[in-house]
RNA sequence: GGCCCCGUCGUCUAGCGGUUAGGACGCCGGCCUUUCAAGCCGGAGGUCGCGGGUUCGAAUCCCGUCGGGGCUACCA
């Protein structure tokens, strides 16, 4: 049997990162076993779905790698399918039409309220004859649900859940108007599609319950079934906007990577021993439902940002100079030909140091700017009196010296300087620092020299002293 | 209210009857050193929610209890 799983998100706002770890486990399950993941925009709230919602779904399964097998599914198109399930239930008596106005419908559930009993549907139109149904009025569908008896979900997450078919109310399957609602939609979709695995969120257990139902009543086979525990937010109530839980483009915005924020995600309710870096590749071979935890978890971005500056340094340099030059200009900062070519030889011990894209572009922006570079306060301090002293001095001695212009020269040339001047070295090599990047910290000094090459640093040191 | 799920350092987690309860992030200190990172070394931090049991022995099994979460729509 080959494995379809799918991710089924309802394109009510952005792609948020709880249901991109739904698509991540949902993906990895896929491949693990040679399978196929699917993708179905849950459109069928005319309301609430929006283009805009679809295409920020779809941008963020691309950028985050995560590609379907097929076409992506649009639920709202197989309404007429749904439907004909539904009319079929109906044919077989195992589905009612019910006339109950939005009003009785408040009041029932708010007697139940009040009595402190279940808050369910009653079953008034399950026998009643639909004679007395009252004139002018739509009827909605039901399922009949069986009122003994127990129903059973052999969760590959949650293990064995049972429930009293007692507790199931008799759900509406066609709404008023004709169309199908959720319940109806999901089983017919995943039936049809022939999904195999229904990896979704934990606030889904309940209505796997439901679900089963449907499938039962058509006499279809149940999918397996793995509800992954939800994600929280600081509070520990489920992640919400109200956290400032964004949506996965706001992750890229701040400069993670995809394979960071893929690798977080996975060990966000996954694990394998002690394993913390796991490459995609790895994940696909390791990933399998019976390792991922049954208890939910708390989002932390301190620890996305500590993987997202592990895979930030094994990039390639190439590759990074790409995605910080539009920051750059946004910064105001236009990478020409020559800025690239420094940045891409800098950018060995940029990376060293950023966590993320945006400290990356950041840190690199010295490299970029104009002369007379822009001096920040760390800097400003540390191009005292003294300092001045030492910089005459140590720009007459590269003028007379000469020095290779490459890194270890350099570095043995300053070193003499700083001898011949009877100070430490960081009391050269601060205020030349200062100086070459108007920052108090930046790569190593004799790299930045080598990469500003010989004219732009002459150049920026006349800047300082005029 | 009813039903369902969950509960190991602050956070993510390993653990599946016998471990000094391990790792990671974060935090503190040291080494390295031209700054900052990285790297390496070390440290603080958990009476395994709590209470009973079962057992020679329990984070691990059972019961209860408390706490948290989810669902309870003609939303998905």
């Amino acid at each position: 049997m080959t494995v379809i799983t799918r991710f089924a998100p309802s394109p009510t706002g952005f792609l948020h990162i709880g249901g991109a770890r739904t698509a991540l486990f949902n993906w990895l399950y896929a491949r693990h076993h040679g399978g196929q993941f699917l993708l179905r925009i849950e459109d069928t709230d005319r309301q609430r779905s929006t283009d805009a919602a679809i295409d920020a779904i779809f941008d963020g399964l691309d950028w985050l790698g995560l590609h379907a097998d097929q076409k992506p599914v649009f639920q709202f198109d197989r309404r007429v399918r749904h439907a004909e399930v539904a009319h079929q239930l109906l044919a077989e008596g195992k589905a009612y039409r019910c006339w109950c106005t939005q009003d009785e419908l408040v009041a029932m559930r708010e007697k139940a309220r009040a009595e402190k009993k279940p808050i369910r549907y009653d079953g008034t139109w399950r026998d009643r004859d639909p004679s007395e149904a009252p004139a002018g009025l739509d009827p909605v569908v039901r399922i009949k649900m069986p009122q003994t008896g127990e129903t059973v979900i052999e969760d590959a997450v949650q293990g064995r859940v049972v429930v009293q078919n007692a507790e199931l109310d008799d759900m509406v399957l066609l709404r008023a108007d004709g169309t199908p609602t959720y319940m109806l939609s999901v089983v017919v979709d995943d039936h049809d599609m022939g999904v195999t695995h229904v990896i979704r969120g934990d606030d889904h257990l309940n209505n796997a319950f439901r679900q089963a139902q449907v499938f039962l009543a058509m006499g279809w086979d149940l999918p397996v079934f793995a509800h992954i525990p939800l994600i929280h937010g600081p509070d520990g109530a489920k992640l919400s906007k109200r956290h400032g839980a964004l949506g996965v483009d706001a992750y890229r915005d701040m400069g993670c990577l995809p394979e960071a924020v893929r690798n977080y995600l996975l060990r966000l309710g996954w694990a394998h021993g002690d394993d913390e870096i796991i490459s995609t590749e790895q994940a696909i071979q390791w990933f399998d439902l019976d390792a991922v935890g049954r208890s939910p978890a708390r989002f932390d971005m301190d620890k996305l940002t500590a993987l997202n500056a592990h895979y930030l340094r094994l990039r390639d340099d190439g590759e990074l100079v790409d995605l910080i030059a539009p920051r750059l200009d946004a910064m105001g900062l236009a990478v020409d030909a020559a800025a690239q070519a420094r940045l891409r030889q800098g950018m060995a011990g940029l990376k060293q140091r950023a966590r993320k894209l945006d400290d990356l572009a950041e840190s690199a922006a010295f490299y970029v700017a104009s002369r007379p570079i822009p001096m920040d306060e760390k800097a400003a301090k540390l191009l005292d009196v003294d300092a001045f002293q030492r910089l005459r001095v140590y720009r007459d001695r590269l003028r007379a010296d000469a020095p290779p212009f490459e890194e270890a020269a350099l570095e043995a040339h300053a070193r003499s300087v700083a001898e011949s001047l009877g100070v430490g070295f960081g009391k050269l090599a601060q205020p030349l620092r200062a100086a070459l990047t108007g920052r108090g910290v930046s790569p190593g000094l004799f790299e930045v020299m080598a990469v500003l090459g010989k004219a732009e640093v002459e150049g920026r040191l006349a800047d300082v002293l005029g």
